[in-house]
RNA sequence: GCGUCGAUGGUAGAGUGGUCAAAUACGACACGCUGUAAACGUGUUGCCUUCGGGCUUCGGGGGUUCGAAUCCCUCUCGACGCA
């Protein structure tokens, strides 16, 4: 894997690269579209590419529940089991410890937002008692599937271990994702622990990547004829490593994690955990002031269209969400003008596309009254639609703002598109 | 013509003397969703309301009862059976 900058946003941390992966090449500032369990829900990966994302992401927790890594491995690694060609990343399962823990079956999201009453009321959340399927140790997470009730510990070995097998580009070190109702101590020592992690993540990364390249060796002594394209082959078969950066919403924590896993050998890093989103910003510059510059960072399940230029400005090279997919799942639709409920009864009648000048396939052959139709009649091609749009109109908005920096005109396109989004 | 059964809110369908403005589902309306437990979830869905409550509803009419969607009579309509 490969980092270069190719212009940065005067007197900001903001840069526009190009990330160059055994699969391709992602041009940055980028927006990596979610595929959980190695599907983009409701589309197929040409449509996803058709929109424009050169790089997906899926989850190391759910494909090793199901199908499981073996599987994957076995069908000749993610890009092929699922007809994506294109630069790969996996989520290390950190994310699940939340989502799963703290999270589970609570109305918690990892964006709060300060003025959110419901944060003053600790036992709101300290159902200590309620069924979480997700404890965490000081070895690893032991998780109690959704699906079948079995137990597995996942530690850091074992998430890297399920990832070199799932065989993406980019992976990630195996983190906890903390809740934001979380106390200082609790995200301090929740720091610790990932930085542990990290720690392990990194070693056991490295003693596979050893193993590959010794056994690709192996093989390429045994075979003369193959000796000319094998280093080819070790570089295009290594995978690249984030570290993941924790700390809630504390400077102190912030700032400290970013020293400690920017200092350590990884290849990228993710920015993670639980933000407020009004301080989410600055949470951001915190880091991307400390992490290494020369090394691209991702900031992990961000975001909405406003939190790509709050990104960008501090710093940050990838965003991956499920909120586009999501939201059109779930018929909520991505427009200039802010978001459309697509079910509302006035467009039931409303023959025009959800928006004039998209240039999406959605819009370029269907109406809003097509779409709204689906969606009461509850056809599948209806989420198909909408998260075509929506992934359409995400990924677009982050390559109109890498242009916007190429142009020196970023500041002119955040304000020209916030004032219109967020009316 | 006789007999039997049935008629409940937008729809289907519970309820068969008080705890019923009436379960549940669907529909409708509105909202939520940020590293996917999610093609999901939440709220509202007779009228009025100072949100305490008030008022009119279970095919129509009449009756029994302190009290009726629920029991009785009758009418209307429907299904089935027998002529």
């Amino acid at each position: 894997m490969e980092f270069k900058i190719e212009k940065k946003l005067k007197g900001y941390l903001g840069r526009a690269g190009v990330l160059t992966t055994p699969h391709g090449v992602i041009h940055t500032p980028a927006f990596v579209p979610v595929g959980t369990k190695a599907t983009i829900k409701s589309m197929n990966p040409d449509q996803v590419k058709d929109v424009g994302a050169e790089v997906t992401l899926a989850n190391t927790y759910h494909l090793y529940l199901q199908p499981g890594d073996e599987t994957v491995a076995k069908a000749g690694g993610l890009h092929k089991f699922m007809n994506w060609h294109g630069p790969m990343m996996t989520d290390s399962g950190g994310f699940q410890v939340f989502s799963l823990g703290a999270a589970y079956g609570k109305d918690i999201s990892k964006i709060t937002k300060i003025t959110d009453p419901s944060l003053l009321i600790p036992e709101r959340f300290d159902d200590s008692n309620a069924p979480r399927l997700a404890k965490i140790g000081q070895d690893g997470v032991s998780f109690k599937s959704h699906l079948d009730g079995s137990i597995h510990y996942i530690t850091p070995e074992k998430s890297i271990q399920i990832q070199h097998n799932l065989g993406a580009d980019i992976i990630f070190a195996f983190d906890e994702c903390t809740s934001p109702t979380e106390d200082l101590k609790y995200q301090e020592e929740a720091l610790e622990r990932t930085h542990r992690w990290a720690e392990r993540s990194l070693e056991e990364h490295k003693k596979l990547e050893r193993e590959k390249i010794a056994q690709a060796n192996g093989l390429a002594s045994r075979s003369e004829e193959n000796r000319g394209p094998e280093n080819e082959l070790f570089s295009s078969s290594s995978l690249a490593l984030f570290g993941i950066v924790q700390g809630g919403r504390d400077e102190n924590l912030r700032k400290k994690s970013a020293t400690f896993i920017g200092a350590l050998d990884f290849d990228g890093f993710g920015i993670g955990g639980s933000f407020a989103k009004e301080d989410m910003s600055s949470a951001v510059k915190w880091v991307n002031e400390i992490l290494p510059e020369e090394k691209p960072r991702h900031l992990l399940g961000i975001g909405e269209p406003e939190d790509f230029f709050m990104g960008i400005e501090n710093g940050v090279d990838l965003f991956d969400c499920v909120a586009p997919t999501r939201l059109g799942r779930n018929g909520t639709l991505y427009t200039k003008t802010g978001r459309m409920i697509i079910m509302n009864t006035q467009f039931r009648e409303d023959f025009s596309p959800i928006e004039k000048d998209c240039g999406c396939y959605t819009c370029k052959n269907y109406t809003r009254a097509y779409v709204a139709h689906l969606f009461h009649g509850k056809e599948m091609l209806g989420g198909t639609l909408a998260s075509i749009h929506n992934l359409y109109f995400i990924v677009n908005l982050v390559k109109k703002i890498r242009q916007s920096i190429l142009d020196d005109k970023f500041f002119e396109f955040k304000e020209e598109f916030l004032k219109n989004y967020l009316k």
